[in-house]
DNA sequence: AACAGGCACAACCGCTCGAAC
DNA sequence: TGTTCGAGCGGTTGTGCCTGT
């Protein structure tokens, strides 16, 4: 075991495994651990026990210098500019908090995780959506923070659809898709050496980013969104390639090109982020 | 005043990644 | 090339405070 530094038992706060510390920080603590980063610097979490004497393991250490003790940590609840941030972020990243944290200079990624999902559960107990409104529009996104993906020129029509049953036989290995907000029109730029087709009227480039299972699916080489992906109030373009053979390593990421196009009759009470999908095969491509 | 439920926050755990060897 | 280890990330849980009944 690599995270567990041998900390054994519960989680209970206050027991003593194996020598160790657990639970609530003393003051007493906290000024032995400001006073070894002082003396050795950040990192090296684990030489602070045999440093310092201190009875908490490095991963512990870490975690209270980096959510309480180091300098520049911004205290007390958000203010409104940072909770739209926080908005428009988890809009455009999901549940990465660290990343999130970065754009938040002196929060801490437990703090807006915390906050999140706090959040979240209250809008959920309340039946309203998880993005306000002018969110789930991409109204106020201000870039296109995905990678490009495959150029729309080298997409093909999909095969017919494989049997009914293929998806639940294989959901468990097939990626999960997340609609990734839709960018600026004026600020969006193909990558180099691609042209892509003129927009209609109403419609937003954009990227669809998902994340690949351990393992591919038996069969197919290739997956195909369905179409009826949605994101607010719009729509992504038809089935398209998503990525061909050989599988993308685990825990990877990527993106697909695609254009939003604004769904004429939707209600402005449109489901946020609603995603039908269902895959589809073909042997090359 | 007592109790229950919600909320905010702190801290832990499992897991992954990358560097060093 | 495989293994080990430190570090970091995201999910989850525990605890105390606050508020409503």
């Amino acid at each position: 075991m690599k995270g567990g530094e041998g900390v054994g038992g519960g989680k209970k706060a206050g027991g003593a495994a194996g020598g160790l510390k657990k639970g609530p920080w003393t003051p007493a603590e906290d000024v032995i651990l400001m006073e070894h980063v002082r003396r050795h610097g950040e990192g090296n979490w684990n030489s602070v026990q045999r440093h310092s004497g201190l009875a908490r393991c490095g991963k512990s250490c870490r975690l209270r210098w980096a959510n309480h003790l180091r300098p520049n940590l911004k205290k007390g609840s958000f203010s409104p500019e940072e909770e739209l941030l926080i908005l428009r972020l988890h809009s455009q990243l999901g549940n990465k908090w660290a990343r999130m944290a970065a754009h938040l200079p002196g929060r801490t990624d437990n703090e807006i995780k915390n906050y999140w999902n706090t959040r979240l559960k209250r809008r959920q107990r309340a039946g309203l959506p998880i993005y306000p409104p002018e969110l789930q529009d991409g109204v106020g996104f201000d870039h296109c923070q995905l990678e490009h993906g495959a150029p729309t020129s080298l997409w093909t029509p999909p095969p017919p659809l494989p049997s009914p049953s293929f998806a639940a036989e294989h959901k468990a290995q097939l990626p999960s898709l997340w609609p990734a907000p839709l960018p600026n029109h004026d600020s969006f730029r193909p990558p180099s050496g691609i042209t892509l087709s003129p927009l209609r009227r109403n419609e937003f480039p954009g990227h669809l980013g998902f994340k690949f299972p351990p393992s591919p699916p038996p069969n197919p080489t290739c997956l195909f969104p369905k179409q009826q992906l949605r994101l607010g109030h719009y729509q992504v373009t038809p089935p398209q390639l998503l990525s061909p053979l050989p599988w993308p390593p685990q825990g990877k990421w990527s993106s697909l090109h695609v254009n939003y196009s604004r769904i004429p009759s939707e209600a402005a009470t449109t489901p946020p982020a609603a995603s039908f999908w269902r895959p589809c095969c073909r042997t090359s491509v």
